[in-house]
DNA sequence: GTGAAAGCGCTAACAA
DNA sequence: TTGTTAGCGCTTTCAC
């Protein structure tokens, strides 16, 4: 016996989606096996053609929607890709990330399950059990700044990436930028106009980026022969009022190229060096860091910056996931940060008569 | 068999998920229907006590994780919510959709599906048709600025949500900013502080946005009892650029009180301003619009200006989208962009001797 | 109190 | 060439 609905027994809600592979069968009058066959237009399944194309009219008639549940359950695994973030909004940063790995995963058949976890314990525990529970093939764990973060336990249970963070204890794969080529990029641009005295305006921030960048100031000067003087190096808030109240030691160094820690720090400098008559670059170059292009693209004059490779990050982030980039279990892998050259380092050159 | 390490490198790989509930019906010595009700915590199911406590047992140790894939299936309908944005990159605004929307689905136990298009129409529909095949409760479409947006086909094959943007026939649920709201409010705040007459530097491009604020700015003048005057209105490229290239129609007007379009105009004004000598807001008071943080609130002085409020679009369209909101099948929705006071409106009042 | 069993929509052997 | 059938992991009704 098998006959559905003559009885009062109509569906509660009048589903969304009736349609599924068994209608088509009936409508078609074949077999379930059938219609799916020409449904996943499995070509090496011999079909007649009459067949094949009499089940497809019925699938694009009835408007068929393959259930996507079902294939997963069948198939054991799903094409998930979970992305847990502790601050989607802090920063337009992380919209990047999330861009990349979005980009990245669709590529290869796969979708983004998103969390926001303002760096809560708990609400990063509940975001990733529910990627747990919904099979995803893997978790991309990321945070908003570049800084060690400890693996929750859970994570473990999954594969997983690190994005613009790592482990303590450098035991899973990450992927971060890299400050040191990021430090050394932006000092060579300034370097390459000739400079010899370059002033660092540092962040009070304890962080990788911190460590970094000034490891790449290091390295740039060393291969360009210039004794290191730690006097040039200031440390200052991360923001505008960094930059603006770092000018008075700027002028007292006497300098006249500036690496700022980020772009940010670089407009609150561009402000001070102004309010004292100064001309950039003229009077003094300048590079910033991190190519937040709402400021440095619409400076006066736009800054020369080294970008920090949000998309990259997500992307890659999701290719080492998917073993498409191979990696060792530990792997720290760093993405390049390219200059962006702008009018901050060198006066345009004037027109030769 | 259990040893786990003596072998030199052994990094503990992801246990791949066995522990079904079947497993722990065997291990626990009850069948799937009673560990099933254990591990949901059926309460009006009758069981021993000694049994519910057992089974848990069992549970807590196999460290079981039902599946989600399974679970949908049985009910017919996912936990959930699609997001599909136009441009997660382009600009910080769009991250604060995802976050409000991301926010308030997870407060109802939904998950977002997230789904960037760059406005790119095969884009669009293959992130709809992957929604739909997965079931999910409802869709928000959503533009990274505030616009008239065609409706996709597929999206009307389940619930949707317009967000930052509405059907051009007005026949879907959306929800959108508030700009005659946000355009009389930003104008009110500079008339509070006394001025009469208010330049408005507006956008040159087509959009709610130019024409919403306008309406705003005159409505506001109308309550104060000034006369619009047209020639206080300047059209400008939105940006940096644009301001500061308005500087000199903004002197000639002889006004001093502007409400800009954006906070980026402010942002270039107020370089204009300055390099003629102006001060703000002591000579020229300035409101700006979106309250973009990185900008607005680290200028000198810090702009008053008025908040788009793009967390709120996100988590009020996916209250709407689940019902919680109640909305009529084509309601539009304006939610309100509050004032975000700062010092460019009113200077720092002298500390009374 | 607890278990057996019927599906949810789909895939993939295996028959026919 | 096409149909039958056994699950995938889980919920839920209905017997025992």
């Amino acid at each position: 016996m098998h006959t559905m609905t003559h009885e009062s027994k109509e569906p509660p809600k009048p589903r969304r989606h009736a349609v599924t592979l068994h209608d088509i069968a009936k409508a078609a009058g074949v077999s379930v096996a059938t219609a799916s066959f020409v449904a996943n237009g499995k070509r090496d399944v011999r079909l007649t053609d009459e067949t094949r194309e009499r089940v497809q009219r019925v699938i694009d008639e009835l408007g068929y929607r393959p259930n996507a549940m079902a294939k997963n359950l069948v198939s054991g695994g799903s094409k998930f890709i979970g992305l847990v973030a502790d601050a989607i909004a802090t920063t337009p940063f992380a919209g990047q990330i999330i861009h990349g790995a979005q980009d990245e995963a669709w590529k290869h058949g796969y979708v983004l399950l998103v969390a926001n976890t303002e760096g809560n314990e708990p609400a990063e525990r509940e975001a990733i059990t529910m990627m747990l529970e919904h099979q995803v093939r893997g978790i991309l764990y990321s945070t908003w700044f570049h800084r060690a973060a400890d693996v929750p336990e859970a994570l473990r249970e999954t594969d997983f990436v690190m994005v613009n963070c790592f482990s303590p204890s450098l035991d899973s794969r990450a992927v971060v930028p890299d400050e040191v080529q990021g430090g050394r990029t932006a000092t060579d641009m300034l370097l390459a106009e000739g400079h010899r005295r370059v002033a660092f305006i540092n962040t009070t921030a304890i962080a990788p980026a911190r460590v970094g960048r000034l490891e790449g100031y290091q390295a740039a000067l060393a291969a360009a022969g210039i004794d290191f003087d730690p006097a040039l190096v200031l440390d200052a808030q991360p923001d505008q009022e960094g930059g603006f109240d770092a000018v008075e030691s700027i002028l007292r160094l006497g300098v006249n190229a500036v690496f700022c820690h980020n772009d940010r720090v670089a407009m609150g400098l561009y402000d001070g060096l102004r309010a004292r008559g100064l001309a950039i670059p003229d009077d003094i170059a300048i590079v910033g860091f991190d190519n937040q292009e709402v400021i440095s693209a619409h400076l006066r004059p736009p800054l020369s910056t080294v970008q920090l490779p949000h998309y990259e990050l997500g992307a890659a982030g999701v290719r080492m996931l998917l073993g498409i980039d191979e990696a060792a279990p530990d792997e720290l892998r760093r993405i390049a940060c390219p200059p962006v050259a702008r009018q901050s380092t060198s006066a345009p050159r004037p027109v030769q008569p």
